[in-house]
RNA sequence: GGGCGCUUAGCUCAGUUGGUUAGAGCAGCUGGCUUACAUCCAGCAGGUCGGGGGUUCGAGUCCCUCAGCGCCCACCA
């Protein structure tokens, strides 16, 4: 039961005079395969199915030990649920689109993608990455990221398999496959025909490296040293100075409001009068609004578009113009000063103040401005330096900024109510993890931009008109038909158009972007299912049992199957949630890359045996993070040793004998014992039934010691006597049957 | 700023609805090659259950409060 790799036979077979763990992994591997161990059997009715919704590990890292934790919990599970006779859906899928696997692929065969080249059949990567980038096109590019992912997954798969994890390999899938992009392809025109979908050209945070917009889900705060600069704008009444803190002086030339709140007393009479911003000369307007803090900074601030979020809110609730100064590259585009652009006071002096910082990066032009600032005297004091928080795209290495862009978005917001009331629904082990969704969901103040301006994913499948001035008609998508699903749009055509009109006035475009890496992740009942391709298989196995995944994603993935799920479906996608701990480094602290302290299992593999790093990662609670530990490794080891002694002894006084049954046990203290091991069963079973693998391990790992300490002890003698007497035939048949029990 | 979790022997952790002298493994010490296993067995030692207060006949377990650590969320001029 705790170690399912178990290498005994239920008879007593060939037992090795020297029972060893050594090379047992490959042998069981291998057996299974030939004999579809844990092949699902898709003939079973829904109420005898389990089924797991298996986390598709990104396959573009490297092996964690983190991986062989959470995926034993499971492994767990799914063994329980089988010897309960449930026909177990055991999938495994990999995920392998996404921005690592793109960079990856850049470095490794010297390319670039370029969406609006065709397709070449006939491209080759050069043997040796060149130092000038090759551009290809989406289709071409994709194909070399399939080639890298394909390699990983070996690495993976064989991982898996000498960890013994009873996955059923006839239902593999990926991410970036056909199936799955099928199935993101047909979800999405679905929501489109539902009008839960919609497209809007709004500011959206940006990240500046990867040159994409990112969802909210993506964003983490991070401290990071600023300062605060107090900035003189004169009062056009004639009123002297009105005083403004920034952290981003550099946007000065964006400023298109000064913002207070309405019942600050300080600011009250100058709301409705305008300023003008210091070097620019621009007039502005000092405007009310319940968001700004009188007791930050001045209690009054400067309005830029876009600076923060909060800029957003502002630009949007009281109606500002759009001033915009930061590239999709982040660098200061051209400022229009001037009669045609923007009005200022002396457009020439702006332009030349201007000209100082267009064309640099954000921190540059911060520099120069500050100096700028300086010699116009319209820095009040040395900046102040603070520590702040800052939005960040969790893969990102510079702040986010916020750009203007079109996107495809997934209504969420309208959903709060309905989702909470899911997430209350769900079954979450541990049960607390359930405020996490809802402090998620409660704190939804986007909805979910599902569109990505990178190039591995799956694509968008629609075209949209070229008017015949040349632009691009976004109003009314032309879509596929769901059978010609998957496509690609930059390749692919719409029906009733040709090749030749591609790019033309009056002709069609594809649309560029492709699908937020969670657009498709959060499709995994569906795509492992395989949904509309075989509904046979997908009506057995869904709504399914259970999503075992890590607790910081339950903000992504966790939250976005739930959304798809309740927009396809009505319903959840499953009826209980594992949510598993981290693994920490043996000093308890957090693994990671760049502080490289990060545990790969195959040595550990090697050292201690597969059984011993199950029994380690089964040790860990449900949910709670736990340190890589060699100790308990060990411990693991002895056990799984002390069970093959134990086995030998128990099934060798039967020689090559079956088991014999339970009736033979007439002794009192075998008679104990049995009643012993049937309220263990029930203890462990009412643990897995909890999904507690780790209390039915540590109950059943407690009796066996007890059993093979005390009770095998006191039996041995009787044991080694005559098999026909029957107190010896009662000993053979308590013990045999114990061992049997205790092994599942 | 709001919330969640954790704090029990040197180390890693159990302790299910409050009930007799608080448990396990590892590490340490002592003794033992006893025909499943020295990859083992028997035994010893080791804890003011984070601090304080409260409820109760009785609190590691419930309530309040404080502290440390970790995490989640937040519109962070």
């Amino acid at each position: 039961m705790p170690t399912p790799s178990q290498p005994l036979e239920p008879t007593a077979r060939s037992i090795p005079e020297k029972p060893s763990l050594e090379g047992l992994e490959e042998r069981w591997a291998d057996r299974w395969a030939d004999e579809q161990t844990y092949a699902f059997d898709a003939s079973r009715p829904r109420s005898e199915v389990f089924s797991i919704d298996t986390p598709p590990p990104t396959v573009s890292g490297s092996l964690h030990i983190g991986h062989v934790f959470s995926y034993t919990h499971t492994d767990a599970i799914a063994r329980y649920q089988r010897m309960t006779g449930k026909s177990v859906f055991y999938p495994m899928g990999w995920d392998d689109n996404g921005l690592p696997t793109e960079r990856r692929v850049e470095n490794y065969f010297g390319v670039r993608c370029d969406p609006s080249l065709p397709y070449d059949p006939a491209f080759q990567p050069p043997a040796e990455p060149g130092k000038e980038r090759i551009s290809i096109s989406r289709p071409n590019f994709v194909e070399l990221c399939l080639e890298l992912t394909t390699r990983d997954e070996e690495v993976f798969k064989a991982l898996w398999h000498s960890l013994g994890l009873s996955v059923d390999w006839n239902y593999e899938y990926a991410t970036i496959g056909q199936g799955a992009q099928r199935a993101s392809q047909r979800a999405f025109l679905r929501q489109l025909t539902r009008g839960e979908v919609y497209q809007a050209e709004a500011p959206t945070l940006w990240d500046v490296d990867f040159r994409t917009a990112v969802s909210q889900a993506e964003l983490e705060d991070r401290e990071r040293p600023g300062a605060y600069h107090r900035l003189a704008f004169p009062r056009n009444d004639g009123g002297g100075v009105v005083e403004i803190e920034t952290t981003r002086p550099e946007l000065l030339a964006a400023c298109v409001a000064l913002v207070a709140h309405p019942d600050d007393e300080r600011y009250q009479p100058l709301f409705g009068t305008t300023v003008s911003t210091p070097l620019f000369g621009v007039d502005v307007p000092v405007v009310a609004h319940e968001l700004a803090e009188p007791t930050k900074g001045s209690g009054i601030a400067m309005v830029c578009t876009f600076g923060d979020t909060t800029d957003v809110i502002w630009w949007r609730e009281l109606d500002l113009p759009t001033r915009t100064l930061i590239s999709r590259e982040g660098r200061f585009l051209n400022a229009p000063f001037g009669d045609t652009g923007w009005e200022c006071r002396d457009p020439e002096a702006a332009r030349v103040a201007y000209a100082e910082i267009e064309g640099k990066n954000v921190k540059a032009a911060q520099t120069r401005m500050v100096e700028l600032l300086v010699e116009a005297g319209a820095l009040i004091g040395e900046p102040r330096p603070i520590t702040h928080p800052v939005k960040f795209f969790e893969k990102g290495d510079r702040p986010l900024e916020i750009v203007t862009s079109r996107q495809w978005f997934v209504s969420t917001q309208t959903m709060r109510e309905t989702l909470l009331r899911r997430g209350e629904e769900l079954v979450w082990h541990p049960d607390y993890m359930s405020h996490r969704l809802r402090t998620w969901v409660e704190g939804l103040n986007a909805d979910w931009n599902i569109s990505r301006q990178r190039f591995f994913g799956v694509p968008f499948p629609v075209w949209y008109r070229v008017n015949s001035d040349g632009s691009v008609n976004h109003r009314s998508p032309l879509v596929p038909t769901e059978d010609r699903l998957p496509v690609d749009p930059s390749t692919d055509r719409p029906d009733g158009f040709d090749e030749a009109q591609r790019g033309v006035p009056g002709g069609f475009v594809g649309d560029p972007d492709v699908m937020d890496t969670w657009a498709t992740s959060s499709l995994t009942p569906q795509i492992a299912g395989r949904w509309e391709d075989d509904p046979d298989l997908f009506s057995r196995i869904f709504p399914m049992d259970v999503r075992p995944q890590a607790h910081e994603i339950i903000r992504t993935w966790l939250f976005t199957t739930v959304v798809r799920s309740e927009l396809e479906f009505g319903c959840l996608p499953w009826r209980h949630a594992t949510i598993s701990g981290w693994v920490l480094d043996p000093d308890r602290k957090k693994m990671s890359k760049s502080k490289g302290n990060v545990v790969t299992p195959m040595p550990l593999i090697e050292t201690h045996g597969a059984d011993a790093l199950r029994y380690w990662a089964a040790c860990g609670r449900p949910g709670t993070d736990t340190a890589v530990d060699e100790g308990q490794m060990k411990v693991g080891r002895r056990l799984a040793i002390k069970i093959l002694n134990a086995s030998r002894f128990a099934l060798g006084r039967l020689d090559d004998n079956p088991v014999p049954p339970l009736s033979e046990v007439s002794e009192p203290i075998d008679v104990d014992l049995i009643g012993q091991l049937a309220d263990l069963v029930a203890d462990a079973t009412k643990a897995f039934d909890e999904f507690d693998y780790a209390r039915a391990l540590e109950r059943t790992e407690a009796f066996f010691w007890r059993f093979c300490d005390d009770y095998v002890e006191l039996v041995k003698t009787r044991a080694y006597g005559d098999p026909s007497d029957p107190r010896t035939a009662s000993a053979q048949a308590a013990l045999s049957n114990t061992l049997s029990v205790l092994l599942g």
